[in-house]
DNA sequence: AGCATATATCTTGACGTCAAGATAAAATCT
DNA sequence: AGATTTTATCTTGACGTCAAGATATATGCT
């Protein structure tokens, strides 16, 4: 009997006429993620990024040298809006982390490169950010952990086949 | 192989010193919950609602007659900062869906009640609501999900703990 | 070539969120 | 009762996000 357990019993008695069966799930799903990404948050904080800096960061970081994307390829990685990048990539440019750079192949666009800084920073967060995420998966018992990511994937799956 | 798949290989590649499992599950359950929620607010938006303000509605729909609760109680059921409350709040009495009470047990706080426009429309949209985590959930095979509810309460308990 | 359409990025304006501080009213402790 | 601490809510200021529109440059079509 948790919170999302309660929430499904008030809806039963003030709405029996609906099954709220899935909403369990959902609730669950967003407070696990709420959760998460607030636990996350803390290493982020400690190196002075926020979760937006970092996944910027960290995408361009993975991608391999030269560690260099425009910003239509972010914002695909990324699923954010155009003016959401644009406001990422403004601030992280000023902190001197990212450097925007004339694109010679289009002239409409740029390639935004991680600074020798901002590799130095996303190499040692991106390490204490998987040190956490071990710290906090402990939480989730192994054997269920297959179950999770075979359920996640096939959920995650019939929404990718739509985006495309 | 889907997008988190590609993420994980990226990875693996450029920073083959980590052990980066876990941010499969961390990075399907994330982007699993922006797609809900996404979907979800098409119902809210439908009717003229943000998620917040249908979250506020359904706190006092589902807590049963007379539909009234302090703002701290709603605080502690959704799990938001004060600021945030008081944001929403205002919105919800600017459109006539909630009203404001003195708190007759207390003369600090007040004491939020649905309106009778707000109590109209909540139900209408609570099983709006419903009808659309039927539909979301149909992309998850019927066979996973009793896994996948195992899998989120037992890990989802290991934060509720300490929370308290 | 010249015009129409498509694309890449930025700008604007409205929200939503939080942390930290302010205010007022309990509750507790002499 | 009077002083101190706690609690309930609101205010403020800084961010982050998105949708829609603006601008400049490519691309495609005739």
């Amino acid at each position: 009997m948790d919170q999302v357990d309660r929430i499904l019993e008030q809806w039963n008695r003030e709405r029996p006429d609906l099954d709220v069966t899935p909403m369990g799930t959902f609730g669950r799903l967003k407070r696990l993620a709420d959760q998460l990404l607030r636990e996350m948050e803390r290493v982020y904080q400690a190196n002075d990024l926020t979760q937006a800096g970092f996944d910027v960061l960290a995408t361009l970081r993975r991608s391999g040298p030269p560690y260099a994307l425009t910003p239509s390829a972010l914002i695909s990685w990324t699923m954010v809006a155009s003016g959401t990048m644009t406001n990422r990539l403004d601030r992280l440019e000023a902190r001197g982390l990212i450097e925007r750079r004339t694109n010679p192949a289009d002239g409409r666009g740029s390639v935004v490169a991680l600074t020798d800084e901002g590799l130095a920073l996303i190499d040692r967060v991106v390490a204490e950010h998987v040190a956490n995420q071990h710290r906090l998966i402990a939480g989730l018992p192994p054997e269920l952990r297959p179950h999770l990511d075979e359920a996640l994937r096939a959920w995650l799956a019939s929404f990718e086949e739509r985006a495309g």
